[in-house]
Order: structure tokens, then sequence, then C-alpha cells
DNA sequence: TTCATACATGCACAATGATGCATGCAATTA
DNA sequence: TAATTGCATGCATCATTGTGCATGTATGAA
């Protein structure tokens, strides 16, 4: 059986949970952070002030939202003038979920195979 | 372009902010948890107190742990006896999983085009 | 140069969540 | 029936995080 896997059991896990970056999901299990991706596909790339403007938070807290989505390739940021305009950056979220998904493709043999009993 | 599309931006937005459910990331945005799948990947259907003998963790702390991967389908449970033993439903995770990426790629061509611009 | 604008950051506060202990409950076993 | 076992839950505590105000900084405009 791992003959035909390149991988050990192990290994695959380890990958899994490397993959399974925290700060990623945590990215995406604050509401606000989720609304403020909702505008940005909506609206496509946006400055703080017309963000904050759509959200009942604070600049400051939209600014360090973003950042923190920045942070965890979630958005892309350039910086025009004074104004520093985001957007969702399409390609590193799609792969970073592909990635994930594929890692756990992996590994769900082991642990759960086709969970049919009989 | 709507014309090949069944649905307008904002549906598939909305569908969007629904299924980026912020309890189920929250559920993955906990190293603790993390490491609690691992070990049901490697172990198969286990126990509380299998899996709290590997972490350093309370029973307690797994067992709310365990509640709440549950609550948001990332574990099944079955329960023998006096034992509740849980493992990954790994059907449910993955096509979670699979509707997000879809959602995400349903939105993607309207704030993001590619991306390349010129 | 001076002013205004867009954003970042330090700070305090409130809310949320993780943790461990003690206890309660339900169900198996002797 | 009584004792034991596996787990859930109430509670207090501590750490983390979201929030808004006030301030700082850098950059473009007058």
């Amino acid at each position: 059986m791992n003959a035909i896997l390149s991988k050990t059991p192990s290994q695959s896990v380890d990958e899994l949970v490397d993959t399974l970056d925290s700060r990623f999901f945590k990215a995406l299990s604050e509401p606000v952070r989720v609304q403020i991706l909702k505008f940005l596909i909506l609206n496509g790339k946006s400055d703080i002030a017309a963000i904050s403007e759509d959200l009942p938070q604070d600049r400051s807290v939209i600014s360090r939202h973003l950042q923190f989505m920045f942070d965890v390739d979630i958005l892309d940021c350039e910086k025009i003038t004074r104004h520093k305009l985001y957007e969702i950056n399409g390609e590193a979220f799609i792969s970073k979920l592909e990635s994930i998904l594929g890692k756990i493709r992996e590994c769900m043999p082991e642990c759960c195979p086709v969970d049919k009993e009989i």
C-alpha cells in the first residue's frame, strides 16, 4: 500500500498540519473580516476610507483587519499616492485552499476509509 | 456576461458569505484542535481518554474541543458503551472545503479578473 | 513651507475564548 | 445495589483579541 504512495502516513499528516495555518483560519473566523471581503468582491480594489464607510467599525479597526488579511496572503495591497488600495488576492487565496484540500484528501484514506463499514 | 451566469454578483457573494461559517474556521484556527485532528488521522476512531493521553490539556478541555468540532461537522461521533468515539468526518470536511472553494471561484472573476492588468 | 489627508500605532477597555479544577450525571460492572 | 468509569458542565482565572480614541507619521496639496 505504501508502495503506491510516496509518502508515509506521518509525513502526510505533518504536511497537513503545516498547511493548516492557524492565522489563515483565524482571519476567516472573524465576521467583520468576512464583511470586508464581501465589500472587496463587490467593489473591487478599495482604500480604507471607502471600506470603513460601509462598516460600523472605526477606520483604525478596519486598517488592522486589512493588515491582518494581507499578512496571511488573502489580500493584495498597492500604494497609490497617499492611498493604500486593497484587493482580494484571489490566486493566493484559492491556491491555499486547494493545497489544504489536497493534503486532507491525502490523509483521509488512512483514518476514514470511505467511512463505510461492512 | 450575466447572460452566461445564472446568478447575479451579489447573489454569489451572499452565498459565499453564508458559506464562510465563522465557527468552522474558528475550529481550525486553534492549534490544540489541529493537534487533535492529527491524532485522529494517525490513530483513527478514538475516545477522549486516548486523545488526552497524547496531549497536555485536561480531559475536560479535550472534551470541549471535540464537541466544538463535532458541532461544525468536522468530526463524527459514535457512542459505544460508556465510550464516546470520535473520528474525522472526512466526507463532510472535504465537501465543506470544496463548497467554499467553489463559491470563491464563482466570485473571483468579478473582483479580480485574473489580476493581470493590461 | 504650511496645511490637510490617509493611514499606522500606542493605549486602555471590554468581550471572547482556552484552561484546569471540582463536581454532577449517566451507564456499565462487580 | 453499590462502586466504578467515561464524560459533561459550572466556575474562576488567565490569555487573546476586537474595539475606539488619541496621537504620530508620512505624503501630497495649497
